[in-house]
RNA sequence: GGCCCGGUAGUUCAGUUGGUUAGAACGCUAGCCUGUCACGCUAGAGGUCGACGGUUCAAGUCCGUUCCGGGUCGCCA
């Protein structure tokens, strides 16, 4: 190339018309009239701009050119006969003088078409993933998440916090998910671990004394994928703050947030301070989930009491729940495809009745329900046209949870769908009887401090409280039922971080041996402080309105946590391996 | 690891109770077309129906096994 381009595919207007320019792109179409007149289409970061053929041997050239090829195309600025108004160059169009292949693209089919590679199998567009991002649907995700975390990183900065680095090679955590190994050539038999979060960093840094820390930190976790979570690798904005309290760490996010979400998102309708607090226990017995979409207004209601005698087998001797849902006109069909996706979505089983148009209980479970039929409508205020969805057994609160989200999204009328809204989970159980070992454990994890300090557990000690009772200061930020965090005030004190461990049967040794540079860094005067940690991914993907979170990720993995394109995981040479001091071992078990 | 859904042309899909030569759209190739913009028209090429085994006179279709992809439960302090 001679000269560089002197504009943009996407910047060229009327005013232009009659200047020199040289355009560069990729050729995204050809649409050939007749033998002496084309319209060729170039494609750019930018937009699109047409070039005109008017001549049979340009018309020729273009023709010989394959599609998606990068070409410069040198001419001049011309106003359209017929104008396209939906394009933004649409007044104007460049007639060539000069053409100019810079890559030719050697196929002249793709694996997909670029403009529709969204309806492409998934496999397809993540080995061509650079083909993929072509498309400009695909692109403007990617470009969503620069500006996001930009608007992110400076409201951050604006609020006094510092970004600072932490290490990606570190040490494994005994607790958690499972982590991402890395052996250690210098240090035979010794591995390092890619950080699930810079949990520890960030309150080593609390303890030296930064008082606003914050990252655009990459967190790896060796966890299974789903369509919201990424497998192997994801980005979350840490913070942390020292001499901090939920509520301080409540008011900088949703200072933070809303602005952003109201700039980039889909609605502009969010949530404003402070956003809605909601106990965990109550999230749970009244949405069935500890992360509740407040735009359903659908809630859960417990029956047990009303329905465990009703005759109906699986609701004898276990908790009922019912979903009530009113002006319900839906068929039968309707109903039988929506609980289905429900037991799929839960694990558990959906079952219903509903109240016809004269008040009549009927359908589904109508048999064992109609018996106490005035029982029923008078303690859930059952109106004609209300379809009631239940589900009990061990799974009966969140089938429940699924039924709310499921039925409010479905259902017309109970749903306000366009705002982005808000609410914080707090006061999180400390302990619970853990299935395997029935004995006391930590719910959540151990750095959070437990609501009441030392003073709860030392009575929970002697025995004058039940440990299941206490609350740790911990918080969820949930938004339109989506998890973006979690945070806690931590537990800086290292008499409590033991007294706390006392209470499911572990100890000093065992603080020491899991959290040593925390535990040692605390013993010399750490200020008490609070955090939390937005999932970034998530954000995009609420802001953007995808559903798959890889839509949101430049160069993602599959659901096996493979990367198709870049063949990865894949095999090593045996003298790498034995620089590693790692053998392969054959799984023998059948 | 369990469960659910899917795998048919380069791509996205249809394919009825098993039945003659497996279709459509887009894309591709060729020809026609002087203002297209999802250009249009005509013709053509393109298939190991994921793989293996079975049932049957006959399998894309039924059965079994297996591989791959997605969703979900477990898991994700």
């Amino acid at each position: 190339m001679t000269q560089s381009r002197t504009h943009t595919c996407g910047e060229l207007r009327i005013s232009d018309a009659g200047k020199r320019v040289k355009l560069c792109g990729w050729m995204e179409n050809v649409r050939v009239v007749s033998a002496s007149l084309a319209f060729v289409v170039l494609r750019d970061f930018y937009g699109t701009t047409q070039a005109v053929a008017e001549t049979e041997e340009l018309v020729n050239t273009f023709k010989a050119i394959t599609k998606e090829s990068t070409i410069s195309i040198e001419g001049t600025v011309r106003e359209r006969g017929n104008k396209n108004p939906k394009q933004s160059t649409g007044d104007i169009e460049v007639v060539p003088e000069r053409v100019e292949v810079l890559g030719r693209c050697r196929y002249n089919e793709l694996p997909f078409q670029i403009n529709r590679s969204r309806e492409a199998d998934e496999a397809q567009r993540l080995k061509y993933r650079y083909l993929d991002l072509r498309n400009p649907e695909v692109k403007n995700n990617i470009v969503l998440r620069c500006q996001v975390t930009a608007a992110l990183r400076q409201a951050m900065m604006e609020h006094g916090f510092l970004e600072i680095t932490t290490p990606i090679l570190t040490a494994s955590s005994p607790e958690g998910a499972r982590d991402y190994l890395v052996p250690a050539r210098n240090h035979p038999g010794k591995f390092y671990a890619l950080p699930q979060a810079p949990q520890q960093f960030k309150q080593l840094l609390m303890t030296s004394g930064f008082d606003r820390y914050f990252q655009m930190a990459p967190c790896f976790r060796d966890e299974d994928a789903r369509a919201d979570r990424s497998p192997g690798e994801f980005y979350q904005l840490d913070m942390e703050m020292a001499f901090a309290t939920q509520d301080d760490v409540f008011a900088v996010i949703e200072d933070v947030l809303p602005p952003v979400f109201a700039k980039y998102g889909l609605y502009n309708r969010v949530s404003v301070a402070p956003f809605v607090r909601i106990p965990y226990r109550e999230a749970m017995e009244t949405y069935g989930t500890d992360k509740p979409d407040l735009r359903i207004d659908l809630r859960v209601t417990d029956v047990t009491e009303l329905l465990s005698d009703c005759g109906f087998a699986p609701f004898a001797e276990s908790p009922v729940k019912a979903v009530v849902v009113s002006d319900f006109h839906e068929a039968r069909k309707w109903i039988d495809r929506t609980l289905s996706a429900v037991e799929v979505v839960s694990g558990g089983k959906a079952y219903w009745f509903r109240v016809d148009e004269k008040g009549q209980i009927v359908g589904g479970i109508s048999k064992f329900v109609a018996p106490v039929q005035e029982k029923v409508v008078s303690a859930l205020d059952l109106k004609p046209n209300t379809f009631i969805a239940l589900s009990s057994g061990k799974t009966a609160l969140k089938t429940a949870g699924v039924l709310v989200k499921t039925l409010g999204a479905a259902v017309p009328g109970h749903m306000d769908k366009e705002q982005y809204a808000f609410c914080w989970i707090v006061d999180f159980p400390m302990y619970e009887i853990g299935e395997e070992s029935g004995e006391l454990e930590f719910c959540h994890n151990p750095f959070s401090m437990p609501s009441g300090g030392l003073d709860v557990l030392e009575r929970a000690h002697r025995g004058e409280l039940d440990p299941l009772t206490i609350t740790a200061d911990q918080y969820d930020l949930v938004c339109n039922g989506v998890e973006l965090s979690s945070g806690a005030v931590r537990n800086h004190d290292p008499e409590i971080m033991v007294r706390a461990f006392e209470l499911v049967r572990l100890g000093e040794a065992d603080v020491k041996a899991k959290f040593p540079a925390m535990y040692n860094a605390f013993c010399y005067g750490a200020p008490p402080h609070a955090g939390i940690a937005p999932g970034l991914d998530r954000m995009v993907m609420l802001l953007s309105g995808e559903e798959s979170i890889r839509e949101i990720i430049p160069f993602p993995m599959n659901k096996n946590a493979a990367d198709v394109m870049m063949d990865a995981p894949g095999v090593v040479t045996d003298k790498q391996l034995q620089e590693l001091h790692i053998a392969i071992v054959e799984d023998s078990d059948t």
